[in-house]
DNA sequence: TGGGTCGTATTTTTT
DNA sequence: ATACGACCCA
């Protein structure tokens, strides 16, 4: 082993080196916290402590698989090998898996996503008997989700009035009720959501202490990553861990927290040198990572956050280029821009494709910038969205070999019971809920005896024949489990039920790609089979990869391809960095979102986020905001975000502020030749106002006003000139008086004022009008 | 029972 | 615009 420790900053191995009792180290953004922790692990080693008795718990797959890697290099792999390194979810649902019994879990339990969480919820409201349009699925499990992530059971709400009362006055008095049958229906279904891989950890540690003892013991050593994205529930589990040894290091960054939406709180790490009264604090300040103006902007932006703690992040690199703020007239221009700009970047910098990331807010945005990447035939790849596992193919042939592990997945027999169709359709699957829940057992038991209550529940002798169809065939697969290997069944199961052979008929461009998913999924079974045979701890079973499934996220599959522009959130990309990084989309509701400015915790989050997304950045920082975008289906206008304005103009580089006013007298696309460099520069007047409230700021790109424009009429198909003060009927709106037009020919917009809906702007491509007179 | 059409929400971020 | 769920009809 090398002397490893000589590669680290006095902060960075002081950290590294102490390896007792409770340490913080805040890290700064850039400050080489994998590092620190990477060789604080080989340290431990080195001086004799077990791998066995290391617990390491970072946020994503990823980011475990990668210091593992790291680690591996250092000490060598059969070292590390042991160590027990992954995000809170997947290490506490390796110990459910041994515990889940105690508390009545079968040790198969099923992890629901997301997903099928909803699904469970909508059953729930819809057997409540309730409004869904107030009960919305969605939003009630956001709430039960809260509860579960600060340990409040059923029963504690119950007894909670402040909490119920609060529910109510949001006109949802049956919170408790929904909440209740919820909880009920997983664990009937031998399920867990997310939120219970923490709850039920903590609960199994708080009721069996002998259970707790045990793992105190295996545990001598714990490290925890992004600390400052830590629930309470995360907390606690950590807490209870660590209070025999107390040999706890945290690592994290307030100034990078970005989850409390999802009930991680700051204080958390705020308040470590309370909870831990000996702890050490070690500050990483210095930045490794980005050029002086990236730092300065990032700090200039941070530092208008109240809540956070003092620190001071420095760098010694060079002072690099000033930030270009690319002023776009649409979300195609700004994908243009960015595309070019790319270009330009590996022409002068000989920037390679996996050196540059485009970061979002939203998935949604991603995909203008596609379009734009592949007109200019740059490879890229979208990180999260719709992940490979939430396709809907992937999840029907998972849903299958869930029920092979656990029949009472209830969620997964609704699911398959009838795909592909075999003629048992809701009426019966009805009648079989009604009679499991009359009976008091799951919807599998009552099929499994199918025949003997098929008379009662009403369900004719052909039906039960497909019923008994069904069965054989599950029952068969679960034979064949004892048997063979997973890869060998799965491959079974997706031609026996003729999911295969379904979409085989189906030669849509969809359809085949439906099919190669299956087939990579079927892959994937047999890569996983086959590494996991490889490893000492290795577990090949079907349960094994199918909690792999549950708790990876597209972004931890690897790329065989891996030279490709990496497109993201800002979320995803924390912990990442990238020689050039373009963040767009800012513009006011989108970036900060327009569901985080009502309080200033949530703006502060936002700016965090900002913050974040501009630290990721090595070399080359663009950012990109477009004075109108194509949103909900329609050109929404929008301002400049606020934290453009919060950077000191010596660090930015403002672009294109006067394409697209009147002077150029040609709407939008004015950028034929996608060369934004010749666009002559105008000097900005002076730095915009604070709080903008008028659009002085950036002038809006001005629509010219047209006197007419050739619609289809939707009440007779033929072609007709619309202009102001004709009378037209909108499907939705009613009718309505044309005020006037503008845009240009084959893009018009039409402001419409309606007798009952009142004025609209309607772009006269998508809008559907009759005209009357 | 199954397939089709219609209407509505969707765009905040994720384990 | 799109995708999903609800609803209706054959």
């Amino acid at each position: 082993m090398k002397n490893y420790l000589d590669e680290l900053n006095e902060p960075q191995r002081l950290a590294a080196e102490t390896t007792e009792g409770p340490l913080m180290v805040i890290a700064g953004a850039g400050s080489g916290k994998t590092r620190v922790l990477t060789y604080r692990i080989a340290h431990l080693i080195e001086k004799g402590v077990d791998p066995f008795n290391i617990l390491s718990l970072t946020f994503t797959n990823k980011a475990a698989r990668e210091m593992k890697e790291r680690i591996s290099a250092v000490i060598g792999a059969s070292e590390a090998k042991s160590l027990w390194m992954g995000t809170f979810h997947s290490i506490f649902a390796r110990i459910l898996r041994v515990e889940a019994t105690k508390l009545g879990y079968p040790s198969d339990f099923t992890i629901y996503d997301s997903q099928d969480a909803q699904s469970v919820m909508r059953k729930v409201i819809d057997e409540l008997q309730l409004d869904k349009d107030i009960y919305k699925a969605k939003q009630v499990l956001h709430r039960i989700s809260q509860f579960k992530n600060n340990l409040i059971t059923v029963r504690a709400y119950q007894n909670t009035p402040e909490l119920m009362e609060a529910d109510a006055a949001a006109m949802k008095p049956r919170m408790g009720d929904i909440y209740r049958a919820y909880v009920d229906r997983c664990f009937k279904s031998g399920a867990m959501d997310f939120d219970d891989l923490l709850l039920r950890t903590n609960e199994v540690l708080t009721r069996f202490p002998e259970v707790l003892a045990k793992y105190q013991e295996r545990f001598k050593y714990i490290l925890v990553d992004e600390y400052q994205d830590t629930n309470h529930s995360q907390y606690l589990i950590v807490k209870a861990l660590a209070s025999r040894y107390e040999n706890l290091c945290v690592v994290g960054d307030d100034a990078q927290s970005i989850y409390a939406f999802r009930g991680a709180n700051i204080r958390n790490i705020l308040s470590f040198q309370k909870d831990y009264a000996d702890a050490k604090v070690i500050p990483l300040e210095q930045n490794y990572r980005s050029t002086k103006t990236i730092v300065g902007a990032a700090n200039q932006v941070i530092a208008q956050n109240r809540d956070q703690l003092e620190k001071n992040v420095w760098t010694a690199n060079e002072d690099g280029e000033t930030i270009p703020v690319y002023r776009a007239l649409s979300d195609a221009d700004e994908a243009r821009y960015v595309a070019s700009q790319i270009f330009e970047l590996q022409m002068t910098q000989h920037l390679k494709n996996d050196q540059i990331a485009i970061l979002y807010r939203t998935n949604a945005q991603s995909r203008a910038i596609e379009e734009a990447l592949r007109k200019r035939s740059l490879p890229y790849r979208v990180f999260g969205g719709t992940s490979f596992y939430q396709r809907k193919e992937i999840k029907d042939l998972v849903a299958y070999l869930r029920l092979l592990i656990n029949q009472n997945d209830e969620e997964a027999l609704l699911r398959v019971i009838n795909y592909p169709v075999r003629g048992i359709g809701q009426t019966t699957i009805n009648k079989l809920m009604i009679a499991a829940d009359e009976l008091q057992i799951t919807v599998f038991q009552v099929l499994e005896n199918i025949r003997q209550y098929a008379a009662k529940l009403g369900i004719n002798a052909g039906t039960v024949n497909k019923l008994d169809e069904f069965m054989t065939m599950m029952k068969s697969f679960q034979v064949m489990l004892k048997s063979h290997d997973v890869y060998e069944v799965s491959m079974h199961v997706a031609k026996t039920t003729k999911l295969i052979g379904m979409l085989k008929e189906d030669d849509t461009p969809e359809g085949i790609s439906r099919l190669e998913n299956i087939q990579e999924l079927l892959n994937s079974i047999q890569g996983y089979v086959e590494e996991q045979k490889q490893l000492d701890e290795g577990d090949p079973s079907l349960s094994g990869f199918l909690e792999n499934v549950a708790l990876s996220t597209d972004a931890d599959n690897e790329d065989d391809d891996k030279n490709k522009i990496s497109l993201m959130t800002v979320h995803l990309a924390k912990g990442l960095e990238f020689p050039a990084v373009f963040i767009v989309g800012l513009e006011e509701n989108l970036f900060p979102s327009m569901m985080n400015l009502n309080t200033r915790q949530e703006l502060e989050e936002e700016r965090r986020l900002f913050y974040v997304a501009l630290t990721r950045a090595e070399k080359f920082a663009h950012l990109t905001y477009s004075v109108s975008r194509f949103r909900w289906g329609k050109i929404t206008d929008s301002e400049p975000s606020r934290f453009l304005e919060e950077i000191d103009d010596k660090y930015l580089d403002w672009k294109n502020l006067n394409v697209g006013l009147p002077i150029n007298n040609s709407g939008l696309n004015t950028n034929l030749f996608d060369d934004y460099n010749d666009i002559p520069k105008f000097e900005r007047k002076e730095k915009p106002a604070k709080n903008t409230e008028t659009s002085s700021f950036i002038p809006k790109a001005k629509m010219k006003p047209v006197a007419e424009a050739k619609i289809t009429n939707q009440a007779n198909g033929e072609a007709v000139n619309l202009a102001a003060d004709k009378i037209v009927v909108h499907d939705r709106f009613g009718r309505g008086k044309v005020i006037s037009l503008e845009g240009e020919p084959g893009n018009v917009k039409a402001t419409i004022l309606f007798d009952n809906a009142g004025e609209k702007k309607l772009l006269l491509n998508f809008a559907k009008l009759k005209v009357i007179v």
